[in-house]
DNA sequence: CCGCGGGCCTGAGAGC
DNA sequence: TGCTCTCAGGCCCGCG
């Protein structure tokens, strides 16, 4: 669901009508989200300008003029979307006009650009929070996060070095946010088998008992580059929950190889495999026995 | 320190 | 048709 190409697709949409806008009015409707949100939110925001909206692994993340940074967690069904976008805004005007409100609408800013910007989730894992901004790389949600996958400093090496003494799987090593940041289960099991290498190999395999990497990391590595590329290019995938912010429909999930196809034959030309599912870590993991070694 | 599994939460879809 | 059950998965936490 919202793993980092939702997430970059939901911020890119998100950008132009937060950054250089201020705060008008904010409005939480429903305050139990995954945490509590923090004291003084609204007056924290009010008044203040984004002055950038960046993405740090699965969060949103807004540099604020007060010095703070606002962090936005879209959980498992968050997302978001732009009312009334006006040319000329009028402080007042913009609180979410009950005509347009929907079930599950907990937070509602009203931006100077004229843009009403309401977050919806209906499971309510996500979460919003506040911090120095100049302390964010210390702030709990981003003090272990592994490097940033699209990021040219994400190498084989990298790579290596974070998986060489894990004893678990590559399913479970590159679904933890300390090792690469923002994939989840859908892109794990993908870039997988882009890879050809089976979710079950231990993750240590990436490494030589020296620690440099293995040509299986570098294969990995520009998997993972390659179908995150692809899938913000292609707006995210929508399963149930993720749209862009003008309600639009994510299209990579017509690109899925492997996720939720047990029993199709595996795209890998000349491949004569099967999807299958396993359960890992409690969770379905999709590939092909054959390819994926 | 590490890995595993449970819990949070709601809606969709399956099966009776 | 309507109920109940299972499953979906990001992330935290407690346990071994």
């Amino acid at each position: 669901m919202p793993e980092l190409p939702e997430v970059e697709t939901v911020r890119r949409g998100l950008q132009p009508f937060m950054e250089g806008a201020r705060f008008l009015a904010v409005d939480v409707r429903r305050p139990d989200l995954r945490f509590p949100f923090p004291p003084d939110f609204a007056r924290r925001l009010t008044g203040f300008t984004v002055e950038r909206l960046l993405r740090r692994a699965k969060y949103l993340v807004a540099d604020l003029s007060s010095g703070e940074s606002l962090i936005m967690h879209l959980g498992m069904s968050g997302s978001f979307r732009v009312l009334a976008a006006e040319a000329e805004p009028v402080p007042g005007r913009y609180h979410h006009p009950r005509s347009e409100a929907r079930t599950h609408d907990h937070v509602v800013f009203a931006m100077s650009s004229g843009a009403s910007i309401v977050f919806n989730d209906p499971r309510r894992f996500g979460f919003m929070q506040l911090g120095p901004t100049a302390a964010l790389p210390d702030h709990s949600c981003m003090r272990n996060l592994g490097p940033e996958p699209l990021d040219p400093a994400f190498d084989a090496a990298m790579l290596a070095a974070l998986c060489r003494r894990r004893k678990t799987s590559l399913k479970a090593a590159l679904s933890d946010q300390r090792v690469v940041a923002g994939l989840g289960n859908i892109y794990v099991c993908e870039a997988l088998n882009r890879a050809r290498l089976s979710p079950r190999r231990k993750a240590s395999t990436l490494a030589t008992r020296a620690g440099a990497p293995t040509d299986h990391a570098q294969a990995l590595v520009r998997a993972i580059r390659t179908v995150l590329a692809d899938a913000v290019r292609a707006g995210g995938s929508s399963l149930r929950d993720h749209r862009r912010i003008d309600g639009a429909l994510g299209d990579f999930q017509h690109s899925f190889r492997v996720y939720d196809r047990t029993g199709e034959p595996c795209p890998t030309p000349r491949c004569p495999g099967v999807i299958r599912r396993i359960v890992q870590g409690g969770r379905s993991t999709y590939y092909c026995p054959v390819c994926q070694r």
